[in-house]
RNA sequence: GGCGUGGUGGCCGAGUGGUUGAAGGCAGCGGUCUUGAAAACCGCCAAGGGGGAAACUCCUUCGUGAGUUCGAAUCUCACCCACGCCGCCA
């Protein structure tokens, strides 16, 4: 959520920084909200008014009560009085009701650095290791999983539907190493904390880090009980501090979780969709960093190392790709996608995303930390970078490392995750 | 899923309609005493939000929401959560 505040006090500016996003119609949204603001506060200061009175009114009827002193004229003020804040109360609330899911609709507002523009504006900022070159036309990742038997989308598509891959045998058993070994990374060596958490939440949780109420149809639901699956384990791990008030030392905290991810990717069959590209249910290992907002930038930056470090550990080539304003996602204030080279269908597939997010998601779910002991709570700033996501990286790994007899040379870091160097027929 | 009990300040725990924003205890902070510490004794001490340079001041808060009432921690309803027992289940 934007601050409220900010936008009371430079309307002008916030607009121009929501505009770069390209989004016309963020600007009568923000219209609606500062007409919505005024009424609230006018009621709200009405309101405040009149029970300022009425509680002066109430200790006097309760002094002449110890006195045994009659109050009646002052008891048939209080009930007409009475009726006016039920209403005034009844008016703030739909103001209220109304501010806040105009606001809860508004996008973060993008990073001051942040390129300006659309797809077309998006920049390499820096790449990593050399594309593979093949003696022979390297195949795309579903024909080579297929071969070897890692992956069974027919009988995935019978269980739940197209877009929902079984892993099997050795499949199965690499996506256990890459879990095993992208967590390891991370706690041993970037310092995170492990979470396992539920992979089914409630709304207020995805009000919390933005993906409601405004993308309810991108997402899994178990209606019945209010619940739905995470499309990110940032979901869960963002919110753990929701309504909290965090210890300034305790600062940054980096934790990471290694879940599932549910995406109903509503209308996007067809093309770039085959195999592993684009699937409905897949894991990843997410890192989610809370910080103190002068550490933001810093924070992002090494953040998007640690994501980078896996795609280095299992020898991937990547390129790190800064998004710009009109690419960048509703909660999002800045995006590095992170997108390895997969040989086999000639193309970069974002395989991570590490955004900064500010205080959006913190204003929304309440997060705060104490800046020193004492202090009055300020709002953290949240970042996460998938560290990596499953689907497209197994692609991408498949694609980059077969050999001419059809089988996969694993790299030398995952061997000993995989206990052996290799996935082929034999 | 059924029945029951309960949700009060950092913690424990009083409190069934009017100085209760909340007794008492613990913890914490300051002091007396002591060579130092402990013990004992005395004093201070809820949080969040708004305004203010500050002194200070206003608002909100007794699980959440709605209701009754001039007035609710206290009464009514709904919901959430925790615990116990039964049932079901990996």
């Amino acid at each position: 959520m934007i601050d409220v505040r900010l936008l009371r006090q430079d309307p002008a500016g916030v607009r121009a920084s929501l505009m770069r996003r390209g989004d016309p119609s963020l600007a009568e949204a923000l219209d609606a909200v500062l007409e919505v603001d005024r009424g609230w506060r006018a009621a709200v200061a009405e309101a405040e008014r009149l029970k300022a009175e009425r509680n002066a009114q109430n200790e006097e009827v309760a002094r002449r009560k110890r006195a045994k002193q009659p109050a009646d004229e002052l008891l048939a003020a209080l009930k007409e009085s009475g009726e006016r804040v039920k209403a005034l109360d009844a008016e703030t609330r739909a103001f209220e009701a109304t501010l806040q899911s105009s606001l809860l609709r508004i996008p973060n507002l993008p990073h001051p650095a942040a390129p300006t523009g659309g797809v077309e504006a998006n920049r390499v900022v820096r790449s990593w290791g050399e594309p593979p070159r093949f003696e022979f036309i390297p195949k795309p990742h579903w024909e080579i999983a297929e071969a070897l038997g890692l992956l069974d989308l027919p009988r995935g598509a019978k269980l739940a539907g197209s877009g929902f891959p079984v892993f099997t045998g050795a499949g199965a058993r690499l996506v256990r190493s890459l879990a095993n070994l992208m967590l390891d990374l991370h706690t041993r060596e970037h310092g995170y904390r492990e979470v396992a958490p539920p992979y089914l939440v409630n709304r207020a949780t995805l009000t919390g880090t933005g993906q409601l109420p405004k993308f309810e149809e991108d997402l899994y639901a178990s209606p019945r009980d209010d619940l739905f699956l995470i499309p990110t384990a940032e979901v869960p791990v963002t919110n753990l501090h929701r309504d909290e008030i965090l210890e300034g030392a305790a600062l940054p905290e980096a934790t990471v979780a290694y879940t599932p991810c549910f995406r109903r990717e509503a209308g996007a069959a067809g093309k770039d969709t085959r195999g592993l590209l684009r699937v409905h249910q897949f894991d990843k290992v997410e890192l989610v960093r809370l910080c103190r907002p002068e550490q933001s930038d810093a924070e992002h930056a090494l953040l998007t190392g640690h994501a980078e470090a896996v795609l280095r550990r299992l020898e991937l080539p990547y390129r790190v790709v800064e998004l710009a304003t009109g690419d960048t996602g509703f909660s999002a204030a800045r995006t590095y996608d992170l997108e390895v080279w997969a040989a086999g269908v000639g193309a970069w597939l974002e395989c991570s995303s590490s955004s900064s997010f500010t205080d959006f998601q913190a204003r929304r779910a309440n997060i705060r930390f104490r800046p020193a002991p004492g202090a009055k709570p300020e709002l953290v700033h949240t970042l996460n970078a998938s560290g990596v996501a499953f689907a497209r990286t197994i692609a991408a790994l498949l694609e980059n490392r077969q050999t001419a007899e059809g089988a996969v040379s694993l790299p030398q870091a995952l061997i000993p995750y995989f206990g052996a160097d290799r996935l082929s027929l034999a």
